[in-house]
DNA sequence: ATTCTGAGCTAGGCTAGCTAGGTATGAGCA
DNA sequence: TGCTCATACCTAGCTAGCCTAGCTCAGAAT
């Protein structure tokens, strides 16, 4: 099956973790994928196949560092947060963002 | 070498393509790149390494049409224009864009 | 003669998301 | 006691689609 339409474009995922982080501190998983469904009004919804990996190239990376820990429920979970390096690439993804946004949104209205 | 400054977003390629076949009639690939590039203000840089496979991905998904015709300049060249489909395809892509823009943007300003 | 520009093309690689499963634990309830 | 549900994490394998790095050919200019 190709694209359906709950996709996210590839390469916002990085950039969504990442600014999540920034705004929520140290958040699990599962809670990430609730939180950015939540806040992005239901328009964006992050996979689990597509998150646990992505949080796993984004720790060999260094842009973020993980540690167990325990949730409000009392479960054990996977915590992770921004690094220094995490930070900086933030800056670059929304910058990257902004000016491919609006390069399209240019095509869009008077190609 | 990973993602670079001029790296388009996957997904945003046929988008762009139909949109400006749109607008402006029937194109050959060289004078699309031009386009999408100068319309975009040097935001997007289309490769042709790109371009080209996705024009052919297109016209098989019966997105486009092609016949061979002439440039300006005299030089035979390869003519794509948007056909029914396309157009339908071309509107469906238009909102799913908006889609994901507007939930990303979301998640940038309040996440 | 050679270089540049316009025009088209391809093989092969790689990133990163998706599908479709799986495990484990605790809570609620029948 | 047994069941299901929600929470939490994970992986193998697939695939789309863009990129790199090349190539060809014609005509014009140097």
């Amino acid at each position: 099956m190709s694209k359906q339409k709950n996709d996210i474009l590839q390469g916002t995922l990085t950039l969504l973790v990442l600014r999540t982080l920034e705004a929520q501190g140290a958040l699990h998983g599962y809670a990430l994928t609730a939180h950015i469904q939540r806040v992005s009004a239901e328009l964006l919804r992050v996979e689990e196949g597509s998150l646990y990996p992505a949080l796993h190239r984004m720790e060999q990376e260094g842009l973020v560092e993980a540690q167990w820990g325990l949730t409000e429920k009392g479960r054990k979970a996977r915590m992770y947060s921004l690094t220094a390096a995490g930070k900086k690439q933030l800056a670059e993804e929304r910058q990257n963002w902004e000016r491919l946004t609006k390069g399209v949104a240019r095509v869009l209205r008077h190609a």
